[in-house]
DNA sequence: AACTAGTGTGTATAAAATACACACAAAACA
DNA sequence: TGTTTTGTGTGTATTTTATACACACTAGTT
């Protein structure tokens, strides 16, 4: 598990660079010849059993009504964790969140306006907790099963990105990210049959788990269902970060 | 599988940026306040039962005596991949070779002389298809288990490849680009237990091989061995290639 | 009081991982 | 030429893990 933790801001004489003049930014670059590097953030959240990502409309006309993800070149005195930190405290207001690096993509072709590098980051949070501050830019949470065409190679990045999320959820409890810190089963095993894709069986999915005994009870139950209400459990995180990694699993491809 | 192969060699009005002139090129950088990008290269070979990494002597006067990965600044009009397949190249006269991203290294302080990004790649390679070459200038085979102080965070990043290849070699086929294309099953599994550090049974490591119907028996044998010789096998990237994927494996952590 | 919908639990079976032992072949040496 | 050495090649029993599957329970709704 990995909660970046920030204890430096940018220093004060980094000029900040946003959305306004990144156009101004971009084109002397190029007229340089020098590569620029961004960071590009893939933040996922879990809505009405689906898996969601955050876009943005992009601002170049060449992109005109695509999503892009969110982004911003990397600032000259932050780390890149820092960057993509950054971007995800300016968009969603969220600190504390699961962030992990994944891929850079530098294709030399692969935004109009310039050579950019760019880091991509996956990000998970709580979408609850995000739902204010949507409605104010043109900020969407899109499903990532049914999406068009997207700016750049945005589409590549997040496809990427999901893939990446899909194997690690089965390995480290990221999960949980997308969840509140108290939860059902059933949400659980919603979350993962929707991003795997994947029908499991409810009885054998609560053993796995409890044999892990990383759940612990909170001794309160799911209110405002229409049904038996289900106990809430949190996940242990100090007890998973004691337990030692196994470097053998078997071989098997 | 990824053997990244490439087209197109950097145009020709890029200046090739070797290490002769690279000081001087990270001094424009820092004073212009620019973000350089490189990638480095971690290139592993398998010999005398022990796994190595392809080193050399940092030329930088600060890392004096310390020992360093190949990398190089990526040239403005070559994608990353290709950045890392011309150090292979340039290195070690190599084509066709293993090589994969693992993961960029941005932290402001990395680098004393300017601000650099770098892309790690690893890469593996037949260590015997290189002997020749690497008494020509300061390359070195090092050990990875008991290695000293590395320049930069050179160090970082060869923990970070080195866990990263123990990872996937269990997930999926690149040890035998370790290996000559003929080998014998013992070859395989002392490659399996020198990366992963465990002993493992014979039987069971054949049985588990076996299974996977992707060893091809070339009806050769061992030479030159002072007892009985052992088949010699090839590995059949085709037949792996089709095989189709499952995204689930089981939640395990 | 009966209905609905989802919770909570146990067991039988199949598959996979592990532990383990003996016959065999080539080279080395006497 | 036969005896020793060393590592190859194979099969089976046991344990562990994954899968398949069914019925009682409870809160809210009608």
């Amino acid at each position: 598990m990995n909660r970046v933790t920030l204890h430096n801001e940018p220093a004060a004489d980094t000029p900040v660079i946003g959305q306004k003049n990144i156009k101004t930014i971009l084109k002397q670059l190029e007229s340089d010849g020098i590569i620029g590097i961004s960071v590009d953030c893939v933040i996922f959240g879990f809505d009405d059993n689906e898996l969601k990502v955050l876009l943005i409309k992009s601002d170049l006309e060449k992109f005109d009504n695509k999503w892009s993800l969110l982004g911003d070149l990397v600032n000259n005195h932050e780390d890149l964790d820092e960057a993509a930190y950054r971007i995800l405290r300016e968009r969603t207001g969220m600190d504390d969140v699961y962030l992990e690096q994944v891929k850079a993509f530098g294709e030399v072709g692969r935004h109009p306006a310039a050579r950019v590098v760019t880091i991509a980051y996956c990000s998970l949070i709580n979408i609850e907790h995000h739902q204010l501050k949507i409605l104010d830019n043109e900020l969407h949470w899109h499903r990532v099963t049914t999406l068009s065409e997207m700016a750049f190679d945005h589409r590549k990045i997040l496809d990427v990105c999901y893939e990446w999320l899909q194997k690690r959820i089965q390995e480290h409890p990221l999960g949980f990210s997308l969840l509140p810190k108290k939860f059902s089963l059933r949400e659980l095993q919603n979350l993962y049959e929707a991003i795997l894709d994947v029908k499991l069986d409810r009885r054998n999915f609560r053993k796995k788990f409890f044999s892990m005994e990383l759940l612990e009870d909170t001794g309160e139950l799911e209110t405002d269902v229409p049904h038996r209400p289900g106990k809430l459990y949190k996940f242990n995180y100090d007890k998973y970060k004691k337990k030692e990694r196994k470097k053998w699993f078997g071989i098997d491809f």
